[in-house]
DNA sequence: CTGCTCGGCCTTTTT
DNA sequence: GGCCGAGCAG
């Protein structure tokens, strides 16, 4: 145990303070790179040393991987210990596993994601006899998902439902909820909205866990909801000891339920509070921390606070002005590798945050074409996969028999001839006689409508889980390879000879090695905690720092992490604020505090980029850069136009832009609207091309081979599109397919499909 | 009755 | 680009 001094040593003033505080409620106003990981860490290291037992301490981060980097660094302050660190979600699962025997939980309840609440949500729908496109899954899944966060229950919902959405969307909760618990699942919001309410309608159990954890320490406070501001008031209501950090200026996830109120009614909460300030930053340079705070003070709902620091001054912030979102990508990427080839940074140093995932893909092929590493910061891209999630489905029934979603996702998969029909007979059948479908389908020979193919099918699904849920002991890996051979899942992929069958058996084969790291992470862990885990994943688990690549990731995955060198893409009126925030001025503030958290994640540079024309949606539109950017200081910010320094002739996205304008002529009166640029970049007026005249047969067709720079020889395997929208899908060996705009990338014809 | 293909529809951010 | 439902063939 280290003595109090080396804990505190390189601490300043407040900071020591926060570390230092004894008993009673503590607010840490903690601003942007001002060291609130280092304070929480020091802090539970304080405590420990203090005497207090790990036992009794909860400390709650906002996604698993800070979960594991502060267990590490306590763990480096004072080895051996077991403080409980875990994030909201983790700790509710933990909970209701434990306890849910007194709330009428099954231990073995599946967690359903999104995905598997929308399916659930249909056939909820579709019993309340609402088949209208206006309430949609998502739409009503939303309703019920901000019900739940803010502890309303599907009777108090119904009382309280004034509208007619509301009216429509009671039932259905209702329903919803009955399949829920029918299935042994809980939902994400279930996580934080059971043990809020088991917290407060049993006392016995509260009085148990707020014995147990006389410490709690919460990140993140800022973008805590209803929901997670229950258990943390009912889990200290006896002993007070809540240290709770948060910057209101990096409050982000109002749209999920998240109460701003929460951090800033805290001295309300707790009159006896004791308020600390951390303003210094150590991470940015003067002229970072000087745009960012000039673009937080328009937001006019906020404590004035600003950010100081000792850095040096620093580049100027850089703005830099695309033509098209094609010119932007392959220009970031090239700077960040001229950057690196200058000696100036590594590839790691670099940072590129966006506001919707979607526009990710042409910053793909663009460090693709030109051989930077990169990683996008998706943790659950691959466990999204079909297959994946296919097989996960496999071992979801396993361990929980009862539920539907998963069932209803395999029976047939492979195919063994169980249609629509039938599994409606099956669901009915169970449903009257109260069994789960696993069960149902062993009793096929009762259900005299079904026959066939598909009673056989289900008579050997029934025997396959049967079979399976024998091994339930083993470990996770060798329970997916099972699930894999047995079911006939691995043979399908095998025999079916088409290529994408090929990637997705290498895919289910990613899964028994992430199956196996786990294991051998976790040796104590079953299958069912390797489910608990996957799902409850974040963006950022997955996210490999140690790796010299450039990170590609979310403005809101960005949260808490820190980089040299950082890009915002797409800095643009309707993209950043998102349209969906327009309409209201408070939305549009929590817009302007994500720019915020995205510039305050930055070092040493920060670009903010933004172009003139951007596709999306299929289609091309003109953008104007958002209206943070005119929120800038003019010192310390440098704007830079790409479009304006290069040479007229010759570009790719030049080439690009001239052939829009033939598109649009050739195209004008077949109802295709491709874009019109407003301006060319020379004067030219709107709608006259000035490239080429023609184009050139490119002399693409299905089939030919090609060559590409970076990706070598690979064969078109499609076309579509027309003019500029003109797209070419080729497959390198090694690579997989990718899709190109024709006209902007550079392929070689090696030879012609047909040729010799 | 099942299974495949095609076309229409929607697409913020996440545990 | 991706998902769901409709429609058609076996």
């Amino acid at each position: 145990m280290p003595a109090a001094t080396d804990l505190l040593a390189d601490l300043n003033d407040p900071q020591r303070q926060a570390v230092t505080h004894g008993d009673g409620p503590l607010l840490i106003l903690a601003g942007a790179g001002s060291g609130k990981t280092r304070v929480i860490t020091r802090r539970v290291a304080y405590l420990l040393q203090q005497g207090v037992r790990a036992g009794n301490i909860l400390a709650i981060t906002f996604t698993n991987k800070a979960a594991g980097e502060m267990r590490g660094r306590v763990e480096q302050l004072v080895p051996g210990h077991r403080v409980f660190i875990s994030t909201f979600h983790s700790l509710g699962a933990r909970l209701l596993r434990q306890y849910g025997d007194r709330l009428g939980l099954d231990r073995h309840f599946t967690i359903y994601d999104t995905e598997d609440r929308n399916k659930l949500l249909r056939d909820a729908l579709e019993a309340t006899g609402i088949d209208d496109l206006r309430y949609s899954p998502e739409r009503v899944g939303g309703a019920i998902s901000r019900a739940k966060n803010a502890l309303i229950s599907p009777q108090d919902y119904e009382r309280a439902a004034t509208d007619f959405f509301q009216q429509v969307v009671a039932p259905v909760y209702h329903g919803y909820e009955k399949r829920l618990r029918a299935a042994n699942a809980v939902d994400f919001d279930d996580l934080l909205y059971l043990p809020a309410l088991a917290l407060r309608l049993h006392a016995d159990l509260r009085a148990e866990l707020a014995d147990r954890f006389r410490y709690i320490l919460i990140d993140e406070y800022q973008d805590t909801n209803t929901a997670q501001y229950e258990i943390v008031r009912r889990l200290s209501l006896g002993h007070r000891n809540l240290c709770v950090v948060g910057d209101p200026d990096q409050s982000i996830y109002k749209w999920r339920g998240s109460d701003i109120k929460n951090i800033l009614d805290f001295e309300r909460d707790f009159p006896d509070a004791r308020v600390i300030t951390l303003t210094k930053n150590y991470r940015s340079t003067q002229a970072i921390l000087h745009a960012a705070g000039t673009v937080i003070g328009h937001n006019t709902q906020r404590k004035k606070k600003s950010l100081v620091t000792d850095n040096e001054p620093g580049e100027p912030v850089r703005v830099l002005t695309f033509d098209n979102g094609l010119d932007e990508a392959e220009g970031v990427v090239l700077r960040i590798k001229e950057a690196v080839r200058a000696g100036r940074f590594r590839y790691r140093d670099h940072a590129v945050f966006l506001r919707i995932n979607a526009l990710s893909r042409t910053l793909e092929s663009a460090f693709l074409r030109h051989g930077v590493p990169f990683q996008i910061v998706k943790g659950l891209a691959f466990f999204e996969r079909k297959e994946n999630k296919d097989v996960l489905a496999y071992l979801r029934l396993l361990v929980n028999p009862a539920d539907t979603v998963s069932f209803l996702r395999v029976v047939n998969e492979p195919v063994r001839g169980v249609g629509k029909a039938s599994l409606e007979k099956l669901q009915r059948f169970a449903g009257e006689h109260r069994i789960n479908l696993v069960e149902a389908a062993g009793q096929v020979g009762r259900i005299t409508t079904i026959k066939g193919k598909a009673a056989t099918g289900l008579r050997d699904f029934h025997r396959l889980i049967t079979e399976l849920r024998t091994r339930l002991d083993r470990p996770p890996h060798e329970l997916v390879q099972l699930v894999l051979e047995k079911s006939g899942y691995e043979a399908m992929l095998r025999d079916s000879g088409q290529d994408e069958d090929a990637e997705r058996l290498a895919n289910v084969g990613e899964l028994v090695t992430a199956a196996r790291q786990f294991h051998e992470a976790n040796p104590d862990c079953t299958v069912a905690d390797f489910l608990e885990q996957i799902t409850l994943a974040s963006d950022v688990d997955g996210w490999d720092e140690q790796a010299d690549h450039v990170s590609v990731m979310t403005l809101h995955a960005s949260k808490g992490l820190e980089f040299p060198v950082v890009y915002i893409l797409a800095v643009e009126q309707g993209l950043l604020p998102h349209e969906r925030s327009l309409a209201r001025d408070d939305d549009v503030e929590e817009e302007r505090r994500l720019c915020f958290v995205g510039m305050t994640r930055a070092m040493k540079e920060l670009y903010l980029c933004h172009a003139r024309h951007r596709e999306f949606r299929g289609q091309l539109h003109c953008a104007i850069e958002s209206s943070f950017l005119r929120e800038l200081p003019d010192d310390g910010v440098e704007r830079l136009d790409m479009a304006a320094d290069r040479t007229p002739s010759r570009s790719a996205a030049d080439e690009w832009r001239s052939r829009t304008a033939l598109a649009l002529r050739d195209w004008a009166d077949t109802g295709v609207r491709p874009f019109l640029p407003p301006r060319k970049p020379n004067g030219t007026p709107a709608g006259t091309p000035a490239g080429t005249p023609d184009t050139p047969d490119s002399g693409l067709a299905v089939g030919t081979l090609v060559q590409h720079e970076q990706l070598g020889i690979g064969q078109v395997t499609d076309l579509s599109g027309f003019g500029a929208l003109r797209r070419v899908k080729v497959r390198f060996p090694g690579h997989g397919e990718k899709t190109f705009i024709a006209n902007a990338v550079k392929l070689k014809v090696v030879k012609k499909k047909g040729d010799g």
